[in-house]
DNA sequence: CCAACCAGATTTTTT
DNA sequence: ATCTGGTTGG
């Protein structure tokens, strides 16, 4: 779903005066305003306390949407503050929308009067708009996504005749995307991480990469805020124009900013500078410290406010409020400064820190797991998270001989659950790494079980969105030469490499962008005379439907560029089992552009807003990775895959020591958290990874829980996690390091187990390994499956919801050999029935087990 | 210009 | 094991 809120809609609540005033007044006689009823002390002090920074450390399941949305509601009804005066920044589209959902329900239509909620992008965005041409941009630049940015690398490289072998462009998005992260420029770039990429000429081509920006009209993601930035410092005027606009500031998920965010709200929450003295950070940046640009325009121009005499006389704002959860920081990787929280307080100083410890989510024993496996890190600001809910269930710790036993367990679990007239909605799978996914999904697909994945590529990000917006990118701008490329040969043209290279010379040499190029080449006649056709009707077309935009609904105009210029048709005669999905995205784009006003409103926005809508609302395991479960929650809990190397993930050890290791623990933190009633965790002794099947050992974090709320338990996957062959080695069993509270009759059992051997056998240890390892034989005969399995992970053909059984039970309504086809799979023919279970032989996925609904005749 | 083959990588994800 | 992207051969 595309949303967005155009500042001109303000409605609802008249700017002159306070929002809900009615409910303060009625309320005022009593105990206060209505709204603040339900809240805890501490919540109702993080609403209340309007004055000077404010940190709110808001542990999982407290409340902190609550608390936000009830604050901005305050500021208004207190007429505090214009709902224009509100910066109010999340991360993600989707908290913005629950935030301005949650403020609807609260206010009525006022959130249409919340201009400025947004995330860090979007707004950062608006205001480079505003401002694009102190940054040597037109006002409606391009943004463009990681692709384009790797693509334009990748041509700079080629230029400087750099082997993109052994410097990849990737590497250089990713280092230029560190940079803008911390806040630098190309001349702040530290000398010594310049050089690092091509032998010294990093630091140059991140300099003609933005040179290269300003040509194209165009800005990446950083750009938005780092941009925003160098305005700020540039022209206090500006900057002072927003700190006086800006009375209330609102930040969520504090603990998820980078460098650059951080900077950009001390200039616009205009903290008082600190001295700039090389020790004002310790152990923060060891480089030249890029703060200090900031800090001195900072307090520059704060301490001369006359300097506009026209303006209001109004102080500078310090009113910001951060929430978040250092125990939730797991986005180091991506530029994430935990120390942006751990710091707050002396980078706001007086700043009144509140933090919310009750926990509204969990039962007692999983909010005690996770608070005694937090407790093990030591970088943190420290909280307690207490419920006054019940103990409920422990947490269950189960062990399996391999991950496709794990599978096999968590099915039949779930299945279980289900029985007992549970929700599948209420049930998430979350994975450490997305290639465990797999695995469920094979066991889901066999079993019928309705799941979702959430997650993955995004909407924006598919082959044929992205490929669409080209063409829209191109009628556009004509000076959009990454978007011509993109789609000068999509669909086929017979214009490949060789006359792509010709126009860039051409281009280049002229100076005008490629389209231009390609219009003065098709007069020439140095292309060969079927290259040169069919770019003339290239050039033509774009000509006519530039002229067809002036008299063409926007939406209308795309669906003719995609009809007529063969992309439609492309996917039409496209066999392969993605392709329905693709032409079904794209009638969502051209339904979606129904929310903008024009073209233009569209493509600037689209990159920034857009993002997979979350689906249909069919009872469906969710199954994701524990980063995108942060900020969800469900009454069961499956944690798979504890185990050293996976989880915490070997890489991240490596990479980042001790903090990778805090980072992970978090991880396992939120995880946890997640769990209403039930957390189940789970580790497997035999693991395949990247196709070679290795022994792992359960994670330290199994010892690091709790004795007294864990229960360990055998796997359900009809085998026994007991006997020698793995369990014996790990040390999960150790006793010393667990812990010897354990007297649970799961523990014992065991602790029986391992002495006696498998349980289920009742074998000796070896026995027990034997039988085990022929099960693990068989299952892993169906390696072929698998692997074809994955052929279908790439394609968009994941609409959410669409993988939903519709009926059970009854006998299947197809015969052998029918030709059918399956969404994930494509097409196939049926080679066995058994009851409502089909055995399908797939054109090129292979043999699969499928449940019948799952499947319709070809 | 296209298909078929081969080497290299392969956590996590937002905008 | 498998997917990607690039190179090679037709």
């Amino acid at each position: 779903m595309i949303r967005m809120t155009e500042p001109s809609k303000i409605t609802g609540v008249p700017d002159h005066q306070p929002a809900a005033g009615g409910i303060a007044a009625r309320a005022r006689a009593s105990v206060g305003p209505k709204y603040l009823t339900g809240l805890n002390p501490e919540q109702r002090d993080a609403v209340e306390t309007l004055d000077g920074p404010v940190l709110v450390l808001a542990g999982a399941g407290t409340g902190k949407t609550r608390v936000l949305t009830t604050r901005i509601a305050h500021i208004l009804s207190q007429g505090r503050a214009r709902p224009s005066e509100i910066l109010s920044v999340t991360f993600t589209n989707k908290a913005a929308r629950e935030m301005k959902h949650r403020l609807g329900q609260m206010l009525g239509q006022a959130v249409e009067g919340m201009p400025w909620l947004g995330t860090f992008h979007s707004i950062g965005g608006r205001i480079l708009r505003t401002h694009a041409e102190l940054a040597q941009l037109k006002s409606n630049f391009t943004v463009l996504d990681t692709d384009d940015q790797v693509r334009l690398l990748k041509q700079l490289l080629q230029a400087d005749n750099i082997d993109d072998k052994r410097w990849p462009a990737r590497m250089l998005a990713g280092l230029i995307d560190g940079w803008k992260n911390r806040g630098l420029t190309p001349s702040q770039v530290p000398a010594g991480e310049a050089a690092v990429f091509a032998n010294g000429k990093g630091g140059k081509l991140y300099a003609s990469y933005q040179e290269r920006l300003k040509i194209l009209n165009a800005a990446d993601f950083g750009d938005l805020l780092l941009e925003d930035i160098r305005i700020f410092r540039e022209h206090p005027d500006i900057l002072r124009q927003y700190q006086q606009r800006f009375k209330y500031i609102l930040v969520d998920e504090y603990q998820d900013t980078n460098v650059a965010q951080y900077l950009w709200l001390r200039l616009l929450s205009q903290a008082p500078a600190k001295p700039a003295s090389p020790t004002v950070i310790p152990g923060r940046l060891e480089e030249p410290n890029p703060e200090s640009g900031d800090e001195s325009s900072a307090r520059d121009s704060g301490s001369a406010p006359s300097a506009h005499p026209g303006m209001t006389a109004v102080g500078p704002t310090k009113n910001i409020c951060c929430v978040g959860d250092d125990d939730q920081s797991i986005y180091g990787w991506r530029g994430a400064e935990v120390d942006n929280i751990l710091r707050f307080d002396h980078d706001f100083p007086g700043a009144k820190v509140i933090r919310l410890e009750r926990n509204y989510r969990s039962t007692g024993h999983i909010l005690a797991a996770a608070s005694h496996l937090i407790a093990h890190n030591e970088g943190r600001l420290g909280k307690t998270l207490r419920t006054e809910d019940q103990d409920g269930e422990k947490v269950t710790v189960t062990g399996s001989w391999d991950s496709e036993e794990e599978a096999r367990g968590i099915g039949e679990e779930i299945e279980q659950i289900q029985r007992q007239g549970e929700k599948l909605n209420e049930i998430a799978i979350l994975v450490r790494a997305s290639y465990q996914m797999r695995e469920f999904e094979d066991r889901f697909v066999t079993l019928g079980l309705p799941y979702r994945v959430i997650g993955g590529p995004r909407f924006y990000e598919r082959a044929e969105i992205r490929d669409a917006l080209a063409y829209l990118r191109v009628i556009n701008s004509p000076a959009d030469d990454l978007a011509f490329e993109r789609i000068v040969n999509v669909p086929k043209r017979g214009l490949g490499d060789a006359t792509v290279q010709m126009l860039h010379d051409h281009a280049r040499k002229r100076r005008i962008p490629l389209f231009e190029a390609a219009r003065a080449v098709v007069e020439t006649d140095e292309l060969k005379p079927k290259a040169r056709g069919s770019l003339r009707d290239v050039v033509a077309q774009f000509d006519r439907w530039r002229a067809q935009r002036e008299v063409t609904a926007h939406t209308d105009l795309a669906q003719i560029v995609l009809d007529e210029s063969g992309y439609t048709e492309m996917w039409q005669k496209d066999r392969s089992a993605d392709a329905a999905g693709r032409l079904e995205n794209l009638k969502e784009l051209v339904r979606s552009m129904e929310e903008f006003e024009n073209l233009q409103g569209f493509l600037e926005h689209i990159s920034l807003v857009m993002d997979r809508d979350s689906g249909a609302d069919e009872d469906a395991v969710s199954l994701m990775t524990l980063h995108s479960a942060k900020g969800l929650e469900f009454d069961n809990v499956f944690l798979p895959g504890w185990e050293e190397g996976l989880f915490p993930s070997q890489r991240t050890l490596d990479e980042q020591g001790r903090a990778g290791l805090e980072e992970e623990r978090r991880l396992g933190h939120v995880g946890l958290t997640r769990a209403r009633r039930r957390a189940k965790i789970y580790f497997a002794t035999n693991r395949r990874i990247h196709g070679t099947w290795s022994t792992t050992i359960p994670s330290r974090f199994l010892d690091e829980l709790p004795a007294a709320n864990v229960e360990i338990t055998e796997s359900k996957g009809g085998s026994a996690w007991g006997g020698t062959g793995g369990y014996g080695a790990s040390r999960f069993d150790d006793m010393e390091a667990f812990g010897s509270t354990y007297s649970t009759p799961g523990w014992q059992r065991a602790q029986a187990n391992r002495n006696k051997g498998g349980s289920r056998n009742g074998g000796g240890g070896r026995g027990g390994f034997e039988e085990e390892a022929s099960n693990f034989s068989s299952s892993s005969s169906s390696g072929p499956d698998f692997g074809s399995f994955s052929s279908r992970r790439r394609g968009p053909l994941t609409i959410e919801g669409e993988l939903v059984a519709k009926s059970t039970g009854t006998t299947s309504e197809f015969s052998l050999s029918d030709r059918v086809f399956h969404q994930k799979f494509g097409y196939g023919r049926v080679t066995r029935i058994d009851g409502n279970k089909l055995t399908i032989a797939f054109d090129k996925a292979g043999e699969k087990k499928v449940v019948d609904s799952f499947v319709q005749r070809a």
